[in-house]
DNA sequence: CTGAAAGCGCTTACAG
DNA sequence: CTGAAAGCGCTTACAG
C-alpha cells in the first residue's frame, strides 16, 4: 500500500538514485524535480526512516537528557526543544535520569547507540566522566544550564541573578539575611547564584549574612528553615531556587509567621506557582522556554556541520513582588 | 569498530542467520547458544536498531501524546511510563500535543509512519476522528484519563471523585455551593466529576448549587472567580481541577476574602502544590505516576500480542485539608 | 538445529 | 544531470 522509493522511481520514469537525489537536495534538472514535485506528493510518498538511518547511519531524532520531568524548568525547556525541532522534521527523544548523575551517564551512551543525531543535556554537574561519555558518544552533546569549555553550552546568566537579588533586597533595607543554598557542585546554581549575592553584599558594611545548604527538595528546605529561624532569625531568607522559597514559605506559615512583614523571602526561577501564591515571591525569571528553543536551533546546526557558538548566555530579569518587606518605609 | 551480525557469526563460526535466531530466542542448540552467548557479550555486540526495524517494520519505541509537557498530571503520567517502559528496554517517544486535538490527530499518523510499536494516547476528548486515526495507525492505541468503548482505555474514577467531594463539603455544612467545571466535551473532567458531585448532592434537600464553567486555564479561573463571587456569594466553589482552585484561590486574596473562613474552595486532581501553599487545598488525589506504570504494562502486553482489559478504573482518595471551613463547629 | 539467499527501503560512490 | 550497482545490518521463509 504505501509507496517505496522504488515505485516513484517507477511512475516517474527514472531511477531510484535520481529520486533519491531529489529528496535530499542533490543535483536535478529543472524538469525532472517538477515531475518528481508532483509525483511524490500525488502519492503521499513518505521515506521509511529506518531505511534512512540505516545507510545514513544517523536519526532525525535529538535526544534529551532531563534531570526529572516533573520540575518547572525541566518542563519548560522541553517545550521550546520540541517546537523548534518540530518545525524542522525534527524530534525528540525524552530520556529521565531521575535526578541521578550515573544515569546521565548511561543515557549518553544509550542514546548514542540509538544514533541519535544529538544530545542536549541538563545536567546538575558536569564531571570528568561526562565530559568522557559525552565524547564517546560521538555526536554533539549541548549542556543547558551548565557550561563546559569543552562542550558547547547554553547558560544563564546565574551570576547576575545573584547580583540583582542581592542589590533588590539590600535596597529594601535588609541587613540581617540567610542565604539558603544548594551544593557548590552544582556550578550554576550551587556556586554561581551565590557568588553573585556575596558581591552584591560586598558593598554593604553592616550587612550580617548567614550560609546555609539544602537539597533541592521542599522538605529539605522546611527542615532547612527551621533551623535558619531557630539560629540567626533574619528579616529575609534568600533561596536559591523557587523550590526552596516554597519550602521556607510553607514553614514560615506553620510558625504563624507572616510574609513579608514578620519574614521575607525569595527566589530564583520564575515559576509559574509563585505568582499564584499569596503573597507573590519575589524571584528572578529564568527563560527556560527560550533557551529550549535556542538549545534546539543549535543543536539542527551542530548536527548539520555548521558552526555554533561554544558558550552562549542567557539573561534574567528580576520579578520585584510582594513577599520582600520594604524596611524604608518612613517611620511616622 | 563496531561489530555487526556477520562479525559474530564469523568469530562463532556459524551462520548469520543463527545468530540472529539466538538473538530472538528461536531455535538453537545448547552448545551453540553458549558459544554466541559468551562471544555476544566479549565482543560488545549490540544489534543495529535501525536494520530490525526496517525488517521486522517496528520499533521498541512507545509513542506518548500528552496534552502539554508543563502539567502536573502529563508530568507524573510520563515519568510513570518512561520508569515501566525502561524496564522492559522500550523507549519513550514523546509527542506535545499543545492542547490542540487537532495536533493529537497529527500525532498519530506521525507516530504510525515513524513506526513505532504503540501509542499511549492522553486526550483532552475523543472524537471520531481519534477513532479513525487510531485505527488507521494500525498499532496498539491506549487511551489514558478518557475512555472509549472501541479502544483499550485507562481512566480514573471521575464519578466516584465528585461524589466522595460531594458528600464531604455536605457533610461539614455547606449548601451554598457553586461548582466551577469545564466544558462537557471532557467526558471525564468535565462531565463525570460533576455528575458525581450532582449525585451526592441529590441527596440533600436544602442545597443550594450554581453551575459555572471556565477553560482550563488559571486566568480563567480568577475571572470565573469574580463573577461567581458577584452573582452568587457561596460558602464554598467547588473546581474541576487543581488549577482552577488556585486560580479561584488567587482571586479570594486578592478581593481580601480569607480562606477558608469566609470563602471556601477545593480542587481534584492531588498536585504537589497544593499541599504547600496555605491553608492547604482540600482536593482528590489522581493515581497520575501509577497511571503510567499500568499504561506502560498494558501497552508492552499489547506489542506482544497479548490480551489486555479492555477498560481498566483506577481509584481516587479525598485529601480533606484546610481549605474547607467546618460550618458545624457548636455555636458558643 | 542450521545455512544460503533474498530482501527490507534507502544512499552513495562511480561511470557516463 | 542521470543510471546501475553495491551495500547499510538485520530477519525470514525455505531447504536440508
Amino acid at each position: 500500500m504505501t509507496k517505496n522509493i522504488s515505485d516513484i522511481a517507477q511512475m516517474a520514469g527514472v531511477a531510484k538514485s535520481t529520486v533519491s537525489r531529489y529528496l535530499n537536495g542533490g543535483s536535478v534538472s529543472a524538469k525532472t524535480k517538477q515531475k518528481l514535485e508532483r509525483i511524490t506528493r500525488e502519492a503521499g510518498y513518505v521515506p521509511n526512516t529506518f531505511a534512512q538511518s540505516l545507510k545514513a547511519k544517523r536519526t532525525h531524532l535529538i535526544g534529551t537528557i532531563v534531570p526529572r520531568l516533573d520540575s518547572f524548568a525541566a518542563a519548560q525547556t522541553m517545550t521550546g526543544i520540541d517546537e523548534e525541532l518540530r518545525t524542522a522534521g525534527g524530534r525528540m527523544l525524552v530520556y529521565n535520569a531521575g535526578q541521578d548523575p550515573q544515569r546521565e551517564i548511561e543515557a549518553m551512551q544509550d542514546l548514542a547507540r540509538q544514533k541519535v543525531a544529538g544530545i542536549i543535556l541538563m545536567p546538575a554537574q558536569v564531571t570528568d566522566e561526562h565530559l568522557r561519555a559525552a565524547e564517546a558518544a560521538g555526536i554533539p552533546v549541548l549542556l543547558v544550564g551548565q557550561g563546559s569549555n569543552r562542550l558547547h553550552s547554553l547558560v544563564y546568566d546565574d551570576y547576575r541573578a545573584g547580583l540583582l537579588m542581592g542589590r533588590h533586597v539590600l535596597g529594601m533595607g535588609h541587613r540581617r539575611i540567610a542565604y539558603l543554598g544548594v551544593t557548590e557542585d552544582d556550578e550554576a546554581v550551587g556556586r554561581r547564584r551565590k557568588e553573585g549575592f556575596r558581591a552584591a553584599a560586598a558593598d554593604c558594611a553592616d550587612c550580617d549574612i548567614s550560609y546555609y545548604e539544602s537539597s533541592f527538595a521542599i522538605g529539605d528546605a522546611r527542615l532547612a528553615a527551621e533551623t535558619i529561624l531557630d539560629e540567626c532569625a533574619p528579616s529575609l531568607i534568600v533561596c536559591a531556587t523557587d523550590n526552596l522559597a516554597l519550602g521556607v514559605v510553607k514553614t514560615a506559615h506553620l510558625r504563624g509567621l507572616s510574609i513579608p512583614s514578620q519574614l521575607s523571602v525569595t527566589g530564583f526561577g520564575g515559576y509559574e506557582v509563585t505568582a499564584i501564591i499569596n503573597p507573590e515571591l519575589t524571584t528572578v525569571r529564568f527563560p527556560y522556554y527560550e533557551a529550549g528553543k535556542h538549545a534546539a536551533r543549535s543543536m539542527l546546526k551542530l548536527t548539520a556541520g555548521e558552526e555554533v557558538e561554544r558558550l552562549t548566555v542567557l539573561d534574567v530579569e528580576l520579578l520585584a513582588r510582594e513577599s520582600v518587606d520594604n524596611l524604608n518605609k518612613p517611620s511616622v
